[in-house]
DNA sequence: CTTGAACCTCTAGTCACTAGAGGTCGTATC
DNA sequence: GATACGACCTCTAGTGACTAGAGGTTCAAG
């Protein structure tokens, strides 16, 4: 018996395993799976030895997937895209409004931070070091209460990772 | 045996229920619980029926981790800025650092989300609208690779709250 | 046929909370 | 003093979007 799938096969009818699909499109192998497993990305065939097998198509949604991700676009968001973007007939509207709202949403994140450059900044500038605690203004202005810009907590993002 | 806390002598001497804590600093009770539980606020004494009681060195700690937490200082960080608020004597010096820090990483996401703005923009743009989803430029856009301001995925923070 | 990288599944951990179940406490009113 | 009822307690699990690891199997080259 001839195995499925030879390497030779494989480069002829580009059908790849999960890590040729992560290196060409950059998401992890563990990342590709995880989207499998929320279904966003339809399971692959499989090789006789139950290995993942990817083919051009594949590349393609994951590709339209990582570039949405990268655009800030939630994954709950992306599926309905991911959903239109398999129906070519139907009018292209409401995906206008998904990018208008993720390009609002964007700018609410832009101006809520710029709040926090003008405030951090306003801090750094009050102290130039080398006091004692006890008289340090960055540290009095951290203890001092504010009623400002306040957000919720839990709903907040602006100190992590970029 | 009398109570050893009253309504009364809470007013007096400013003991107060979680409860309370929570109205005066904007902080929900059960993440107050959840600071104590990963030490950035001191466990306070308890009643005799085991409730928690804070005075006023709890209040203004609780008012410093939630100033700087809306300032998006991580938690892990906000450890270290209180140690030091805790030492009076101290230089400075390390305040200033990490605040600056701060300061960078909030430029830093400013300066990300800005180039997520200018192309959702131009994605946006590139279609009014009215077109069957197979002729919309938007659903191309993002279906097309991108080379440009790609970060591994899962460090990344852009679309959800604000 | 043997090696070893790549693959598989499953579970748990991340961050900073948030929500809920199921039970106890405190106090105001009757 | 009994009762009601909100506020409080602990503990566990869930969120988003992955990431990391254990422990085992498969593939393809030499
Ligand atoms: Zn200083
Ligand atoms: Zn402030
Ligand atoms: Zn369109
Ligand atoms: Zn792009």
């Amino acid at each position: 018996m001839k195995r499925a799938i030879t390497s030779d096969a494989a480069a002829h009818e580009r059908v790849i395993a999960i890590g040729a699909l992560a290196a060409r499109t950059g998401v992890k192998v563990e990342t590709i799976r995880y989207y499998e497993q929320v279904g966003l990305l339809p399971a692959p065939e499989r090789s006789e030895g139950n290995q993942r097998r990817y083919g051009r198509r594949h590349l393609e949604r994951l590709a339209f997937i990582r570039h949405a991700r990268d655009l800030g676009f939630p994954v709950e968001t992306l599926r309905g895209l991911l959903a239109l973007a398999d129906r070519p007939d139907m009018p292209c509207d409401e995906a206008h409004r998904i990018a208008a709202r993720q390009l609002a949403d964007v700018r609410r994140k832009i101006a809520h931070l710029r709040a926090l450059e003008a405030e951090l900044d306003r801090i750094a500038q009050s102290c130039l070091g080398g006091a004692p605690v006890r008289d340090c203004a960055v540290i009095e202005a951290l203890a001092k209460e504010q009623r400002a810009d306040s957000v919720p907590l839990g709903k907040r993002d602006a100190g992590s990772a970029c």
